[in-house]
DNA sequence: GCGGACTGCTTACCT
DNA sequence: ACAGGTAAGCAGTCCGCG
């Protein structure tokens, strides 16, 4: 039997900290409590002001890694973690923002995520022979200096332990609604619900539906396992409550807000007492009292997750689009309000948003579950949390582990800003804080044989080799002043490593020489080798991040020099990286941050450039990518490749960005196809007349108002702020008035209550003069008549000439030049 | 009063 | 609340012309 510690929480009833257990054999969640822990902060000085609720203090000696030295330290116990509180603000004081069940965990060096046993009182990590094994395979094979050992053995093991198969339900709720399209309010949770579902990863299918007087009662429905009616709500909602204790882990979709909320606000009105209702609503989240609550849009929502781990596929965070991108399943469309669904079609509706639920949790090998797993373990946060918080709280989080592991003193935001808060470099855009990346100018044409040379996480590997941390740049130390690279002036301790550049150092060897390589090993068996895939994707979720939050001001580590080193060495290592290349006499067409275009080189002179880069900067530099032949403009983040194996590799180019109207879209897609058959340079006549030929059909059916649905021509545009906020002006100068965008104007005339913060609209161009001086009109609200043709096909135009320019062709002289003739042939 | 150049805002993308 | 760099479209302002 196995303990996996999932969760720390502060149980203020017995004022002490709660573990959540997870139990892998009764598949249950235990506590675990400990009275004795105590809520401290640190102060340079004994504080003046009184503090309520002192227990003791003593003298304790930290390390400040900013000032390179010994500190001695008041450290003060207070009675109830709330008390710390008191010193917010007060200076000279230290570790007083830090959470009070995170303390526990680093304080106590608990191993989040891990198996643990209960032995005389005490919890006792349980190590797993296989596992150990891998870990220790793993240290043999990387050259590691001995001071760093025990980081790559910490990391190795949290990443190499399996996952257990959480026990788990989803839970989806329908709310009666008051008038249709309206949302319901948990707030007030002022209306019955009609149905919950729930459905579990061991295979239960459970409905619970509300007996209605004018409803009959219709076949019970096959997508259920069990289907239970019930004539009084609060019956209902108690079973409901009753079946959490069943599962462990409760999935919801915006449970957090809706759910699990309106459940909670919903018994309190029903005369449930509070006692027995097990739901903790706190101010934007939401948990149970036993269980543990996993909201999947809130994990969804998170950015680094979208890009890195789910690669874009699905661009808007509602249950049926990311269902329909990751499981390939939607929710069903009823097309009615729910009040007017059948027992049936209600059962059978709210079952489907339940399973997918659960599905977006098991699919993959429950990739997701594993992700917020592994995440969990690197975090060293507590489950729930690391699944709501996004990825810089998790880097500041492992930061502040092996801060108080190695006796560190945790330093204040404003310290390292008064110290380390000045930049040198002047950003290439307006209003950004450093310069970044450079970009370097493509040479326009078809290119034959091109190869993609890139360095494997350039800036990970930057804060490991240079040693770039908030205490090493700019350090104290004379000695090292002279430890510059690069264009600015900043030099990195020479003397003492950086936390930053040993954790994140460390977790890029590891994803770089072990798990890149085992998660596309086809040799281990299938199970090992997704669970690598997770392990490597989490980590690449870390790694990508781990620069950007030096430059966030919000980030408790905010280290701005740090920052513009980081893409300053980026710059000089691409920069010499070119340079040697030219020299070597392969031409560059093109690069991008970490990346150079090569054409047409020989093996020997790549592989000799790769040899250098790797031998000159210590970071790998590798083929990246082989394209059969790419088609690059004079726009810097927009090309067009086709890969060895025909794969259509598309980046920038408006064809396929999210707002691009389909007709548009689609066009776009079969030039895609035509470009996937060109092998060669001869092939390249042919397929350029055919995309002449397509384009002339598609300019053709704009002028001729000749297109299959209105839908066809709707931009999709998202909305990322308040609605009322478009338009009004800046608060340093008020009097520049502010026009509104096109897509918020369209979503003005809609009058809708569901469209904010997060919601797209469809519109299209309509002609002014027809439509009062107005040039958009929603896609629900137009008509083929109002078509502004003109627009579109402007649209088109500045859309393809994006590749025609690298193709030689013209839009004008080889698309309208000749279709004008032929309509001026066909008119005569 | 008109029209093009310029600026700032906005969205969506790349690394 | 990870960063900066780029393309493109739109709405508003500026400025010279006459």
């Amino acid at each position: 039997m196995l303990l996996y510690i999932m969760s720390s929480n502060y149980n203020p009833l017995i004022n002490a900290i709660c573990l959540k257990l997870y139990n892998d054999e009764t598949q249950q969640i235990e506590e675990w409590t400990d009275v004795d822990y105590k809520a401290y902060f640190l102060s340079s000085i004994k504080l003046t002001q009184p503090i309520k609720g002192v227990i003791n203090s003593e003298e304790v000696i930290k390390y400040d890694a900013l000032k390179h030295e010994n500190v001695p330290m008041w450290k003060t116990f207070v009675s109830y973690p709330s008390y710390v509180k008191q010193t917010h603000g007060m200076p000279q004081v230290y570790e007083n923002h830090v959470k009070f069940f995170q303390g526990y965990i680093y304080d106590k060096s608990i191993m989040m995520g891990m198996p643990y046993g209960r032995k005389d009182g005490k919890l006792e990590f349980i190590p797993d022979s296989e596992a150990e094994k891998r870990v220790e395979q793993v240290l043999k094979l990387m050259k590691i200096n001995e001071s760093d050992k025990s980081c790559f053995e910490t990391w190795a093991r949290l990443l190499e332990y399996s996952a257990p198969n959480f026990k788990r339900a989803s839970l989806d709720l329908e709310i009666m609604s008051e008038t249709e399209n309206k949302v319901p309010n948990a707030e007030s949770a002022n209306l019955p619900i009609l149905c919950a579902c729930l459905a579990s990863n061991t295979g239960e299918r459970i409905a619970l539906v509300l007996l209605r007087e004018n409803k009959i009662l219709d076949n019970y429905p096959d997508s259920c396992t069990q289907t239970i009616f019930f004539s009084s709500e609060g019956e209902l909602i108690k079973m409901i409550f009753h079946l959490f204790d069943e599962y462990p882990f409760i999935i919801t979709f915006n449970g957090d807000d809706f759910d699990l909320k309106y459940l909670a606000v919903r018994a309190l009105r029903l005369g449930i007492p509070e006692s027995e209702i097990p739901i903790k609503v706190r101010d934007r989240i939401t948990l149970l009292t036993k269980g543990i609550h996993i909201d999947l849009y809130k994990f969804f929502f998170i950015r680094a997750m979208q890009i890195y781990a789910f690669q874009q596929k699905y661009k808007t965070i509602d249950l049926d689009t990311i269902s329909k991108a990751l499981i390939n399943k939607g929710k069903i469309q009823t097309g009615k309000c729910v009040n007017d669904l059948s027992y049936l079609e209600l059962v059978n509706y709210c079952m489907r948003d339940a399973k997918l639920t659960l599905e977006l949790t098991t699919f993959n090998d429950n990739l997701v579950m594993n992700l917020m797993l592994v995440l969990n373990r690197i975090s060293r946060m507590p489950i729930e949390n690391v699944s709501r918080k996004s990825v810089s709280s998790w880097i500041l989080s492992f930061l502040t582990y092996e801060h108080r592991k190695r006796n560190f003193l945790i330093p204040n935001s404003d310290e390292i800003k008064a110290l380390k808060g000045v930049t040198s470099s002047t950003a290439i855009v307006k209003g950004k804080k450093y310069k970044g990346a450079t970009v370097i100018p493509p040479k326009s044409g078809t290119h034959f044989n091109v190869k993609v040379g890139d360095f494997s996480s350039l800036y990970p590997s930057i804060i490991k080799v240079y040693n770039i941390g908030y205490s090493t740049i700019d350090c104290p130390h004379l000695s090292c002043k002279s430890n510059t690279i690069g264009e600015l002036s900043h030099w990195m301790c020479l003397k003492e490593k950086s936390l930053e550049s040993i954790l994140i150092g460390s977790l890029r060897d590891l994803r770089v020489n072990w798990y890149k390589k085992k998660a596309k090993d086809k040799e281990l068996p299938k199970s090992l080798q997704t669970w690598y895939s997770v392990a490597e994707q989490s980590i690449k979720v870390i790694l990508n991040a781990s620069y950007g939050v030096f430059g966030s001001e919000s980030f408790e580590m905010y280290c701005p020099p740090a920052a513009e080193e980081i893409t300053a060495i980026g710059r000089y290592i691409i920069g010499q990286t070119i340079e040697h290349g030219q020299e070597l006499g392969l031409e560059i067409l093109y690069g991008d941050t970490d990346s150079i275009f090569i054409k047409n080189p020989s093996k020997e002179v790549l592989d000799q450039l790769i040899a250098w880069a790797k031998e000159k900067f210590d970071i790998e530099f590798e083929l990246d990518k082989s394209y059969r032949y790419v088609c690059l403009s004079e726009r810097k983040k927009n090309y067009l490749g086709v890969l060895e194996d025909g794969f259509v590799d598309v980046k920038g180019l408006t064809g396929k960005k999210k707002h691009t109207p389909p007709i548009i879209k689609n066009t776009f897609d079969n030039t895609k196809e035509i470009l996937s058959q060109v092998n060669s340079e001869q092939d390249m006549t042919l397929a350029k007349h055919k995309i002449v030929d397509l384009l002339k059909s598609t300019y053709r059916s704009l002028k001729e108002r000749k297109w299959g649905n209105l839908a066809d021509l709707a931009f999709n545009v998202g909305i990322t702020k308040e609605i009322e906020d478009y338009g009004k002006p800046n608060e340093k100068d008020e009097k520049n008035k502010k026009g509104i965008p096109q897509h918020v104007r369209a979503a003005k005339m809609l009058n809708s209550e569901d469209i904010g913060i997060g919601s797209s609209i469809k519109f299209v161009k309509v002609n002014p003069i027809l439509n009062k001086g107005e040039n958009v009109k929603p896609l629900e609200l137009a008509k083929t008549e109002d078509i502004d043709v003109e627009k579109y096909i402007e649209y088109l135009r500045t859309t393809f000439e994006q590749i025609l320019d690298s193709l030689n062709l013209s839009f004008e002289k080889d698309i309208l030049g000749v279709t004008r003739m032929d309509n001026w042939i066909n008119q005569n």
